[in-house]
Order: C-alpha cells, then structure tokens, then sequence
DNA sequence: GTTAGCACTCTATCCAGATGAGTGCTAACC
DNA sequence: GGTTAGCACTCATCTGGATAGAGTGCTAAC
C-alpha cells in the first residue's frame, strides 16, 4: 500500500514526534540522516501521506503530526522491535528477586515500578477472582452478633466480609454448616459459589439443620461475589508531565476516568481472549476522555488462565516500542513467579 | 489584639476572598450590607492589617488577600460554626444507613462521599491496627510448600500473608503451634505479637517441638507486622478545579505528594492525642509542596481510642467553616457506627 | 474619627508589526 | 520521470507600546 520511501518517512515522522512533540517539518526529516532527500520532495510525499490519511496538519504552514491512522500502521508496520534496554530488564529482575510474600504487594510494587520506568501512568488489574476457586471457607465468630467470613481462594488469596448472625442459630450449628461447605464446595469456582450453594446443599442443610431459612441468608452475603477487582493505579500525576496535557482541563477528565472504577475495569479487559500485547490508539478507546491517549495492555497468567493484566496509559505520542518491550518483559516474568509459586 | 471593626474587617476579607479567590478591595468590602463604612476608612483599617501580618498584598494596587496569620487568625476566633446544612447532614446520615458490611468499604465510601460534599481531596486513614489486638490466628496449608497465615483482629478485620512452609514441618506440628499461638496470644496488641513470641512462646516451644528454629522463622514472617496502615485517597483530581492551582507543575507536586504514602500517614497523624478537629493551613504543613493547601484532619475512634483519622486537603482559601461542619458530623457518625458494631 | 477627592502605581489587555517556520507550486535539472 | 532549487504565501507566535481599570495612599475637608 505504502512505497518503500512513504514507509520511511512515516517511521521518521512518528519518531520525531514522539521525542519531541512538536509538529515535524520536511527540512527536519532531510537533515536527519538516514533518509536522504531533499525538503522537497519529503514535502510531495508528506502531501501524499495526508491525503490518505496518515498525517495531519494543525493549521497550514505547521509541519505534520501523525494521525491515529499513522500511529496504528506505526505500531503495527514499523514498530522498532529493538530488544529492551538490558538495565531496565535487570530492573523489573531486581525486582522479582526481594521477594514479597503476597500477591497484592507484588502487583501494586510492579504498577510502581511500571510507572517509574515508563513516566507513564500504570494501571494493574489485581488477579481475578473469577478464574480461582474456593480452597477453604471459615466463619469466625466476633461476638454474639457478627462473625467474620473468609474465603481463602485456590491462588492463596483471602477475602473477608463481616456478617450478622442471627442470635437463634448456634455455635454448633455453624460449624455444621460451615464443614458442610467445606466438603461440598472446595475447588468450585468463586462466581459459581452461590449457584451451587442452592443448587447442592440448599436440600440436604434443609434436612439436617433447623434455621434454614436465616443461615442461608447469612452464607448469601458471605459469599456475595461483588468480590471487587483491586485495582492499581501508579504515577497518574505523569500525565501532568506531557505537554500535550498542559491544559488543566483535559488532565482533569482523564484523571477523573482514572478514578472511576468500573469504566477501568472495562478498558482493561482484553478485547480478545488473552492474546499477547494490545494497543489502543486514540479513539480506539471507548471513552472520548482518552481520545488522545493510547492504552497498551498484557495479561499475566496461570495455567495459561489469564489471571489479570497491565496496562500502560500515555498520550497518543508514546514511546510503543519501549513500553511494550518493557510490558512484554514484566507480564512475562509475572507469569512466570505466578507459575512458579502455585505450581 | 484587633479593634472590633478590625475583626470585622478580617473576616469580610477572609469570606470574600475564600468565594472569589480575587484579592479583595477596599470598595467591594464597603459595598457590602455588613460593613458600614466607606471605602477609604476600609482602606485605613487594611493598611494596619497588613502591618499587623494579617493580610498581604500581591502587588501595589492590588486588592488584599488573608495571609496565613490571617486565616489562623480567621479559624480560632472568627469562624462562623454554622451549623451543617441540614441537607448536608442528611446525605451523610443516608450514607450510614445502607449498611456496608466490610470496614474496609466503609471507609472507602466515606472518602468518596467527603469528596464529592466538599469538592476538595479527602484523605482517609483505615483503622490503625497498632490499637487492635488478635482474636484469632490460623495456618491454612495451599500445597505442600506455601501456607496462609490469617490474621483475625478484634476489629473484624482480616490480615493475610503467604508463607513457605519448609518441607521438614508436619502438618501435625503445625496445628500444635497455631493452638498454642491461639491459646497464648489471643488478646495481645498486634504490635506486641512478635515480641511476646518470643518471650512467653519460645521456651515452650522449645521443648515440645521438634524443627523449633525452622518454625520460628515461618512465624515471624507470618506475624510480620508491616500491615500496611491503608490509606483511601478520593477527589484528588478535584485540586485541579481550584484556579489557584490552573499551573500544571503546583498541582503535580502535590498530587504526587499525594500518592506518596509515608508521607501522607505522617501528616495525618494527629498532633496532639486525639483532640477533635485540627486545622493546619499553608506552611504549617511540614511539606512545602503544601504551603499553598490547609489540611483539616478529625479523628474515629473506638472505646476512646483513635482509630483512623479523616482529612481534608484543600487550598488555604478554603470554607473552613463548611468543611469543619460537615468532618465533624462524619467523624462522629463513624464513631458512633464502629462503637454500635463492635461494642 | 470619618470621608471625599485626587494623584499615582501596577497589571491586564489589546493591537500592530515583525519574525520565522513551513508549506505548495513552478520550473529547472539530471 | 523523478528530484530539487527557488519563491511567494500562510499563519502562529513574539514583541513593544498604548490604554483601561482597579485599587491604593495621602491630604484636606467635614
């Protein structure tokens, strides 16, 4: 589709522009090195780029920027697969050495270190309960009232909810029913947890257990799936570093999405099931808020189950090349500790 | 110290400049009902003010703005308490009526629903586990490696962590250690836990249990108590929305203040053990990054106790009178709900 | 003690002109 | 025919000066 030189100047186009967010100029390609025509004729296949769409000009007599359209035959045609920087792998290494003994400080310590590495902002999915099931289930009593419920998942992961319980069921009638559960229900699923709950047990409690109808109210909101997805945000202040964000405004709106749970939540599930590395370019984001960010995604897995994943959020005008070599290096490694753990 | 009419002054200025964030003028105080003088007196009386250190001038005819003599000066003795807007009120009472049944959420949602009344960033501080004590430990084995250690406090909430089990430890072993944790430490502050290991547990141990040193080393890990104090930031875009922080490099400083969160924890301790509603403006915050913010802090306790504390960060021209309201209801309403749970 | 009047200060805003980067087009060159 | 030099043109940005307006401080009168 592209001629040889097109494709070359595009790459040198996307490349300026990315270092230095200004709009790029003819004589500027020239100069550069590696592409060696004069202004003018960089200047007829410039106008040829934007007539079919892979350029913009912010107003006549400005140079070129790319264009979404750019950014994606970029990425996905010209992308520099240079190898990431060896000291930036011995960084996420380093990091994989310490150590930490729970999942969660692990996830939260790599959206740091993402952050830090890229001066993007991370976003980590916390892995998901969905895939994991229960390995254990306890009811703790607090004092005559409450008790608290935990839920410990096949991936090591604890969850805990406080409940009410009823002053006329007894002690032994809760160990009852909670061993019940442990026998009937360990390694089910945690998002089939309730479905089975009515579906296998709901007949044989209601034969050996007086109070049905109140313990099973009070397993229904032990295990109320709303299980939320621990999300983690690090260095959502870099977007104010950009300059294409110097506006107030616009940061706002961004920042404002990046507060908002479940639009998170949507954006980083990936599109199609589990494949490597997406990029999300512009507008290819559902929310107008990220017209001009572009969103890079990978998943971690176990058992070749997604278990969560990682993305990076920047401006359109994102180093891609570097922050998917660094993204593929950290998911690769965290599914490897993840295997490495619970294997 | 300040005439009447001073006082008067001072806090016409404050409350102007707290709605406008223009520095204030001689004629606008006068043309207001309240004052009935002309501009020129005004002017006499704002002079002295400002020699007295109370108001500060940007630049020769300027109008004038509170320095931060002037809003301490406003807080201790001119504040209209103003009771809370009873609409107010209510949004905050409907918030505690659907009752959430994890600690955690509480907190969580009482950060959001702060931020939105005020419209300034809200800092919460979860309950301080240094003031609970254990109600329960246990070991959850996950394969033949790795454990879970469970941590149940006397406040219902959940610490977990994971451990490796080293292969030479039985099961058997195992149950007898956590029974004689249980039975020994039940009660004791969480602070206190690895130290008591140590001096009531270890000779015991010693001599009924064989792999002793190997054990030691699985429960100071498990024990670990670098339970992270949590912190639940809400609104912190809404920094952005003050005109006086429209330049993008002020406001980076603080928001990264804000995901700095050693830091934070230092500020929002309490100075003072436990004294209602502390108010810090400008630079009487540690951080130069918030000598442009004031920070008002409450406390919720339990049995007297502080457990956590609620604050607002805001500009130095902030409505001190409305936030202190609405912080107090909430930090008493708080109170009120974790004495009501765990009494 | 209070206030009207006035000169003075300083900022913000607007406008015109200069600057310069970059383009598009044409014609010449290889 | 592809490439390039030359040139006129466009448009955002920068500059400096003039102007308006808000607000003060001081003095003198009430």
């Amino acid at each position: 589709m592209l001629t040889e030189r097109q494709r070359m100047i595009l790459n040198a186009i996307v490349d300026d522009y990315i270092s230095s967010a200004e709009p790029v100029g003819s004589r500027s390609i020239s100069k550069r090195g590696d592409v060696g025509y004069s202004p003018a004729t960089i200047r007829n296949e410039m106008a040829d780029l934007e007539e079919l769409g892979f350029l913009e000009q912010p107003h006549t007599s400005a140079g070129r920027i790319p264009s979404h359209k750019g950014y994606r035959y970029y990425v996905d045609h010209l992308l520099p697969w240079s190898s990431t920087n060896p000291a930036e792998i011995g960084a996420i290494r380093a990091f994989f050495a310490d150590k930490l003994n729970q999942t969660e400080q692990v996830v939260q310590h790599a959206a740091m270190i993402l952050s830090n590495m890229t001066n993007y902002t991370s976003i980590l999915l916390g892995p998901e309960v969905f895939h994991t099931s229960l390995r254990h289930f306890q009811l703790l009593p607090l004092d005559g009232n409450h008790a608290v419920a935990i839920i410990v998942t096949s991936t090591g992961q604890v969850e805990n909810r406080t409940v009410q319980i009823p002053p006329e069921i007894s002690v032994s009638e809760m160990e009852k029913v909670v061993n019940l559960l442990n026998s009937k229900l360990v390694n089910v699923p945690l998002y089939k947890l309730k479905s089975r709950l009515y579906s296998e047990l709901a007949e044989e409690m209601q034969r050996h257990i007086s109070h049905y109808e109140e313990l099973m109210k009070v397993l229904d909101t032990a295990l109320e799936s709303d299980h939320e997805q621990r999300i983690y945000l690090s260095g959502a202040t870099n977007m104010l570093t950009q300059p294409e964000f110097k506006d107030v405004d616009k940061v706002k709106t961004i920042l404002d999405l990046l507060e908002e749970t479940p639009t998170l939540l949507k954006m980083l599930t990936p599109a199609s099931e589990g494949t490597g590395i997406q990029v999300r370019i512009g507008t290819e984001n559902k929310h107008e808020a990220f017209a001009n960010c572009s969103l890079i995604t990978a998943t971690y897995s176990l058992d070749g189950k997604a278990l969560g994943s990682i993305g990076i959020l920047g401006p359109t005008r994102m180093e891609y090349a570097r922050v998917i070599g660094i993204l593929g290096v950290l998911s690769r490694d965290l599914t490897a500790m993840l295997a490495h753990w619970y294997k």
